[in-house]
DNA sequence: GCAAGGTC
């Protein structure tokens, strides 16, 4: 038997489909899809399904000295149990083993993992290396006609990487985090990547606070020739000219530093009534269509339309999956030779939304798509395949980024477009009263688009043009206004999510695949916070803590001599071991300095993080009020003088809190963002919040269920134990932490209450629910900032409500975990299992045979993630 | 529980 193992899943089905001319059919092994025809086997890995790591005795951050992992072993244990036991299965029975992993170093390194994995079981079997960037038909059958071997010293150099990264990432996290003695979730993280990319963010944001701005004039006039100004053609034909000097380097400027220079120009400006055209140039510019797209560039321009990196990922992600689009994750910005340009166009232009743009590329002679910088074997720039998604396919947002892709291929095989720009100087005569002995000169820059080109299929980019008239030298033209325009220069501004992926492609760091997951650990980490993303204090002094005791993991130099010694490992002139003992000594000077300085960086890091939760001076005493959390885990806001001081405020209990930048004018605190995933809400100034709380009236609504009138009339009746009537009523409160529910006026000695939404005003309406006596309520959201009302939602009785939801999140419970989507969910309900216990207690084998496409390991792996 | 790199 033959076996090809491929690097996913998606690849194993493709290139079986073409190996197979179609015929393949495919079969499960150990919960793993398995391809085969013939005497032909083909499984996909999911990446890597080993990885590096130290063994189990130095697990324990307390009890292993972080100096100490310098010189650990580093072993290797599968990570994807069911894939590696798949494997090893199908390896046995092989006689002969092709490895198909994708075309780049990494694809190398995971091929080695697997030809070991596949030793293991089998220690004879051949082992072949394909390679191929596109699965297209002729790529993958010339690569399979003619194979080649694993390049043992390149995958080598991926494992000098896993090595080094593994080593100074965890020995110096744990000296940070034990140093500032935040263990648990609040570990202090660095890494050769996250390291300078964090300190990109810091830099940016020093350069942000050490900004002095310093003030200029800018001078404006608003020219109109002279013949418009006789009647017919109306003022809002005038445009726009600059006032511009040559400063003392001979360098064209418009900003005017001194004010009394710029008034003296002003004088003059402001009573002309006419300037003379002194020069008029006409420029025309070809405008050429973008590069295909790589994962970059695609991010950018997604970035463009509104969605984070990691949003477009996402999508792009499923998109690839649903077989709309090729691999999202590429450094090529070079199509390959055998992509059908035309072939192409010709499918998409089935599409009633974007296919007359097909048509009309398709009229034209030449398709010649255009060229990136970056040619690569990886995988090919992202484009279509072909395969139109129907309108129930999509949401809005993935068909907007589908779009996307399909016009920016569009896009590659467009036309250029033609700019025609004009430049017109005027003069102004001062009269020997203006800054210089000359007249005054004024620049008008006009352009037009005259050919819209590649503009017309991809209108993601602004084609505005400024209007400036066909005029000729010696023109008179009228002065119709001016204006004298006092302005600052601006602090520099912070990297967007996009530009900060297009900067550490720049330098080198991360992957086309990571450098998104690389910030979101980020904002995981408690390092940045908001978008554009701001560094945290915590940030701010980890980068500081780096730079003075282990300049190496905050520099991109790290990645640049790990990038130079690879290569050297690829080539055979240096090997593995060489490399990472290098490395190792490196590490252990930094842990000199480090071991000397402990308790200077631990006190640095602490300042740090206890800065990251001031909110501003307490009411009471003036010291500080931080946020704090209680023994029972909830967070709260006290004074850093208790116990003298005991002043608190309290916080809303879902999430964790974030302070933002902006301050509560009257109270001086921080405004407090709460994080919670998807719940994520600003909560605002929490003394405000508490001060809203107590001036808002509980409403009520009626007796309460369990204490009240009602309560005891049911229990009378004979359907619920005896209650005594304690005459408690159901209202409607806002607690001081911002939260709003339905409780007991007894409360405390009562303590029912249902949740109420945090925002927007509630409506109790005359409707009244029968069960329960209830009123219904009706909540109008609704932003300030927003026009008009949202849709008001119609809550309906409190309790009936209430159950609803639980039973809601009950359904959804399953869909937390990893690998359950929601038609598994469903599928799982119908054999009885709704929440975490009972997929827990469910026996594997019987719950693999009521539900279909899952086996017996799939259910203990969901079962493990259960925990 | 640490990294960064695959992939879902």
């Amino acid at each position: 038997m033959d076996l090809i193992i491929t690097e996913k899943d998606n690849a194993a089905r493709r290139i079986s489909d073409i190996l197979s001319g179609g015929s393949y059919d495919s079969e499960r092994r150990a919960g793993v899809n398995v391809y085969r025809w013939g005497g032909t086997r083909c499984i996909g890995l999911s990446g890597h399904v080993v990885g590096v790591d130290f063994p189990a005795e130095y697990d324990d951050w307390r009890d292993v000295e972080p100096v100490e992992l310098i010189d650990a072993p580093v072993q290797k244990r599968p990570t994807q149990e069911n894939i590696v036991r798949a494997l090893r299965l199908l390896a046995r029975e092989a006689d002969r083993v092709v490895v198909a992993t994708d075309y780049d170093r990494e694809g190398e390194l995971i091929g080695k993992e697997a030809y070991e994995l596949v030793r293991e079981a089998n220690e004879d079997v051949p082992v072949d290396r394909v390679r191929f960037s596109s699965i297209t038909e002729r790529e993958v059958t010339e690569a399979f006609d003619d194979p080649d071997d694993i390049d043992f010293d390149l995958a080598a150099a991926g494992e000098a990487r896993q090595i080094i990264d593994l080593v100074w990432g965890a020995a110096l996290t744990r000296f940070l985090s034990l140093s500032a003695r935040q263990l648990g979730d609040d570990f202090i993280s660095v890494g050769r990547v996250q390291g300078p990319t964090l300190k990109l963010i810091v830099d940016r944001e020093r350069e942000i606070q050490a900004f002095d701005p310093e003030e200029y004039w800018e001078l404006f006039a608003d020219l109109l020739k002279a013949d418009d100004a006789d009647g017919e053609a109306a003022d809002d034909d005038a445009f726009e000219a600059q006032f511009f000097y040559e400063d003392d380097d001979g360098t064209e400027a418009e900003r005017v530093w001194a004010e009394a220079t710029a008034e003296a120009v002003y004088d003059v400006l402001r009573e002309a009534s006419s300037a003379t055209v002194s020069s008029v140039r006409r420029r025309s510019r070809t405008d050429q269509p973008p590069a295909p797209f790589n994962t970059t560039q695609f991010i950018r321009a997604a970035s463009s339309l509104g969605y984070s990196a990691q949003r477009a990922m996402s999508m792009a992600e499923d998109l690839y999956t649903a077989g709309y689009i090729t691999y999202p994750r590429t450094d090529n910005t070079v199509y390959p030779e055998d992509l059908e340009e035309r072939e192409l166009l010709e499918e998409l232009a089935a599409d009633s939304r974007f296919g007359d743009d097909a048509e009309t590329l398709l009229e034209l002679d030449d398709l010649t798509p255009t060229e990136g910088d970056e040619e690569t074997t990886d995988h090919p720039p992202i484009h279509p395949t072909g395969e139109l998604p129907s309108a129930s396919d999509l949401d809005d947002d993935e068909r907007e980024v589908y779009e996307l892709v399909v016009r920016r291929f569009y896009a590659t095989v467009a036309p250029d477009a033609q700019w025609e720009h004009l430049r017109v100087v005027s003069e102004v005569a001062a009269d020997g009263a203006g800054p210089d002995d000359g007249p005054l000169t004024l620049k008008s820059n006009g352009k037009r688009l005259v050919e819209e080109g590649y503009h017309a299929v991809y209108p993601y980019l602004s084609t505005n043009e400024s209007y400036v008239p066909d005029v000729s030298e010696g023109e008179v033209l009228s002065v119709v206004d001016t204006a004298f325009e006092a302005k600052q220069t601006q602090p520099p501004r912070r990297y967007g999510q996009s530009r900060l992926i297009e900067t550490m492609e720049e330098m080198g760091i991360g992957t086309k695949a990571t450098r998104h997951d690389v910030i979101q650990k980020l904002y995981d980490r408690g390092y940045i916070e908001s978008d554009p993303p701001r560094p945290t204090k915590l940030a701010e002094g980890v980068v500081e803590a780096s730079e003075r005791f282990a300049d190496r993991i905050v520099s991109d130099e790290m990645t640049a001599q790990l990038e130079a010694d690879m290569q050297a490992i690829a080539r055979g002139e240096k090997d593995l071991e060489e490399v990472a003992d290098e490395s190792r000594e490196i590490l252990v000077s930094v842990f000199e300095g480090l071991t000397e300085s402990r308790e200077e960086v631990g006190d640095m890091l602490q300042e740090s993080l206890k800065a990251d939760k001031r909110l501003g001076p307490c009411p009471e005493c003036g010291e500080d009020l931080l946020v704090r959390k209680s023994r029972h885990g909830s967070y709260f806001v006290g004074c850093d003088g208790y116990p003298d001081c005991e002043y608190t405020l309290p916080l809303p209990s879902t999430g964790k809190p974030l302070l933002l930048e902006e301050e509560c004018e009257e109270h001086g605190l921080h405004h407090v963002k709460m994080l919670a995933g998807r719940k994520t809400f600003v909560h605002g100034c929490p003394q405000c919040k508490a001060d809203e709380a107590d001036d808002e009236a509980d409403v009520v609504i009626g007796d309460c269920p369990e204490c009240g009138e009602s309560a005891a009339r049911s229990a009378a009746d004979g359907d619920g134990e005896a209650v005594e009537a304690e005459g408690g009523e159901l209202a409607i409160k806002r607690l001081r932490s911002g939260a709003r529910l339905v409780g007991c006026t007894r409360y405390p000695d009562c303590d029912y209450s249902l949740p109420l939404p945090r925002r927007g005003e509630i409506e109790v309406t005359d409707e009244t629910c029968e069960e329960h006596d209830l009123p219904h309520l009706v909540v109008h959201t609704g932003d300030e900032d927003d026009e008009g009302d949202d849709e008001p939602w119609e809550l309906g009785c409190p309790i009936c409500n209430y159950r609803e939801y639980q039973a809601r999140q009950a359904g959804s419970e399953l869909e937390t975990i990893d690998g359950i989507g929601e038609k598994t969910a469903e599928k799982l309900k119908g054999a009885g299992i709704d929440d975490r216990a009972s997929l827990k207690e469910a026996e594997p084998d019987d719950l693999a045979g009521q539900v279909d496409g899952v086996g017996p390991d799939t259910v203990r792996d969901w079962q493990a993630k259960a925990d």
